[in-house]
RNA sequence: UGCGGGGUGGAGCAGUCUGGCAGCUCGUCGGGCUCAUAACCCGAAGGUCGCAGGUUCGAAUCCUGCCCCCGCUACCA
């Protein structure tokens, strides 16, 4: 049965770039719409730029444009980006235009209808001199638990208590650096609890990864609490119909502008938007999403959906994040890969290839381990599959003029790759890719092996057996179009190069099921090149970013546990002898008292302290460092000061301390 | 703090739901081949399955406690 599925990607926020991690999703996302495409269903997939909200009317403002020309800057980068990697999307709007509007009106219309929406007024920070309310992320102070500077408004980093921004200590608005007054103002609240019931069947319903649902219970658990749904003015967004300074929060209208994006398309292509709203439509729709986004998709805007009266999702697909190297991405470390640095040095598939080998159904994060893609891309996809093609076709064109035989030799080698393809399939459509992969390298072991057994280069050599190549290669050059098709949804290039090859046009999952024999080939061109460890370390170094001159990174010591520490014994001592020494240019001969024990210490501070000032002092020392004969004497210990080459300074303690004491 | 996810040879991952010889790819080592982009084929070495305890004839898998890593924690997009 034909399918009629609408998907969408997350919006990408329009201030800023794409990078690998919002990748993970999109290749997730196209890969998923191609294999079903190939199913022959009916799919359509959209996208737009998620354009409102409080940081882009900032950033806007800071660089003194307007926040529509900041977005459109930040889509046109984005789109080129997306269509660079392959992801095809079939419409991609912009939250900020005239059919998300008129939705989101008209969706907010039906709300207050359906008494959904009510007013509260609720106290909030105010910067005073930017003349705006707060975000709670815009407002740092002291953590009121645990005392950690700068953290922000609503939860500490440090201790991971969370709160609200009145409850910091010494707070400021991270925009003017002041202290934020408390201000009412009204705001527009979403009755989110009266839909607990329909939300808790619509989880059962909608076959979200079992994963997914552990983490939706937990806010049921906490109870579900109404949803803010209004900004006060200044804000970039829309304003709510009948109100003057209250606009929309930009989590309202972002979802919606999904179906805004897809009613574009319904009216370029004739589609009709109305069937696909409606809540008894039999059309699927599926949203790909972070994890960090799964309260929003799943209990919000299923909630808004169904208080407006309209469909609500199939389901919502969450993945994990993207760390490289096993850690998240860091811009001095020179892993916050950008999608444009990535395209500078490696082509798309590539990328596509080694994310569709790791991606399951689940929100695990996923690891890019840059020497593993090396080795990965190589390996699977030069050495094993590209180069069935290669080592076969050549004797095709060589020796047959190009022609495939009639039939294939091995007929029951050719099933197990038809039959391994209902498996593949049904990986992909559950988001498997990894176990897809996996299966597909199989297949193309047993490949190569064929073609090792039946040794064609040997057989070309002799008269007798020269019949034979033709049809082991043509074996062979099946098996890989069929690895091809299996592959088509992660590597489109690579596909279009393979029907050249063949001379098709156009392939559906089924495809792989009837041979192509008694056809002719063109010259096998290389489809793909290998990579070279050096291009890895060209894309990190494109992507590491100096420290800040004035701030350069502390280059510490490696880290020590609690034990190493204490085995280094430090005493207060006091200086009761201190004199030049001859011959020595930088070192000063000192007597230390520890409180009933007297040691001698010569130390290289005498370009910074007269020794006359230094008698009767207190200071540090080490006192079990290991005594060393020097040219002038014994030392036995070492007093501490600080120093970066520029100057020397001594250690004091503070007044109190006495010859003896253990500093610790 | 609470919650979710994770910890399996050198690297990346399956296997855990439903207990039954610890598996795959890469890398390493040895051999073969020379059609193919130093690719391909055959073989070998390498693992206390995070730690501790429990259940069981039998535990990577089930139970309890702990450690470590990642993420989220509701007016940040």
């Amino acid at each position: 049965m034909k399918r009629r599925i609408l998907v969408t990607s997350a919006l990408p926020y329009a201030n800023g770039d794409i990078h690998l991690g919002h990748l993970v999703e999109y290749l997730q996302t196209d890969i998923w719409v191609r294999f079903m495409r190939m199913q022959d269903h009916e799919v359509h997939y959209v996208c737009a730029s998620d354009a409102h909200g409080t940081p882009i009317m900032i950033r806007a403002r800071r660089e003194d444009i307007s926040p529509e020309t900041l977005v459109d800057r930040y889509r046109m980068a984005h789109q080129q980006d997306f269509a660079d990697f392959q992801i095809e999307f079939d419409h991609f709007g912009s939250t900020h235009s005239e059919e998300n509007e008129a939705l989101v009106s008209s969706i907010y219309e039906r709300l207050v209808e359906g008494g959904h929406i009510y007013t509260r007024t609720i106290n909030q920070a105010y910067d005073a001199s930017e003349g705006m309310f707060l975000p709670d992320r815009f407002v740092r102070g002291t953590c009121p638990s645990c005392g950690a500077a700068d953290q922000y408004g609503d939860s500490c980093e440090n201790c991971g208590s969370t709160y609200t921004p009145a409850d910091l200590k010494d707070p400021v608005s991270v925009l003017s650096g002041q202290p934020p007054e408390y201000r009412d103002s009204e705001h527009y609240f979403f009755k989110l609890a009266t839909f607990e019931r329909f939300l808790k069947e619509w989880l059962d319903e909608s076959l979200l990864d079992d994963s997914v649902v552990a983490k939706l219970r937990e806010w049921f658990d906490a109870g579900l609490a109404d949803w803010d749904v209004s900004r006060d003015a200044p804000y970039f967004g829309f304003k709510i119909p009948g109100t003057e300074d209250k606009f929309f929060y930009v989590w309202l209208d972002a979802p919606i502008g999904y179906f805004a994006s897809f009613k574009a398309l319904c009216e370029r292509e004739g589609l009709n938007f109305d069937e696909w709203m409606s809540p008894d439509t039999d059309t699927e729709l599926y949203h790909f999403i972070g994890k960090d986004i799964m309260y929003f998709h799943a209990l919000f805007w299923p909630a808004v959906l169904k208080g407006a009266g309209l469909r609500t999702p199939t389901s919502v697909f969450a993945h994990g994040f993207l760390t490289v190297n096993g850690k998240k991405m860091s811009k001095s470390r020179g892993t916050f890969i950008r999608a444009r640095t990535y395209l500078e040095h490696f082509a798309p598939d590539y990328l596509r290839y080694y994310y569709a080998g790791k991606l399951g159904a689940g929100i695990d994060d996923i690891d890019l381990n840059l020497e593993d893609f090396v080795a990965r891309v190589n390996s699977d996809l030069v050495g094993k599959f590209v180069n069935i093609a290669s080592r076969c076709a050549s004797f095709i064109t060589r020796n047959h003029d190009g022609q495939l035989a009639d039939a294939l030799p091995d007929p029951a080698l050719y099933q197990q790759f038809i039959d391994a393809g209902v498996t593949i399939a049904s990986c992909y459509e559950s988001r498997q890719f990894s176990r897809a992969m996996r299966e597909i390298m199989r297949l193309a072991d047993l490949a190569n092996q064929y073609i090792d057994t039946h040794k064609p280069w040997v057989l070309a050599k002799s008269e007798d057996s020269r019949a034979e190549v033709q049809p082991v290669c043509t074996q062979g050059l099946n098996c890989f179009r069929a690895l091809a098709i299996y592959l088509a949804p992660v590597l489109p290039e690579i596909a279009d190069k393979t029907r050249t090859l063949f001379g098709e046009t156009a392939w559906s999952w089924q495809s792989a099921a009837a041979p192509v024999v008694g056809a002719s080939i063109v010259p096998f061109q290389p489809m793909l090149s290998r990579v070279d460890g050096k291009q890895v370390t060209a894309l990190v170094e494109a992507s590491t970013e100096q420290a800040e001159p004035e701030k350069p990174a502390l280059e510490l010591a490696p880290e020590i546990d609690i034990n190493a520490f204490m085995s280094v014994d430090l005493r207060i001592a006091k200086i009761v002898e201190a004199e030049q020494v001859d011959g020595a240019d930088k070192l000063l001969r000192m007597v230390l008292d520890l409180g009933g024990e007297q040691r001698q210490v010569f130390s290289g501070i005498k370009s910074a302290y007269d020794p006359k000032d230094l008698v009767g002092r207190l200071t540090v020392m080490v006192a079990n460092l290991k005594p060393r004969k020097m040219r002038f004497g014994l030392s036995q210990g070492m007093v501490l000061a600080a120093g970066d080459g520029s100057g020397i300074y001594l250690l004091s303690p503070d007044s109190g301390a006495t010859p003896g004491m253990r500093v610790k």
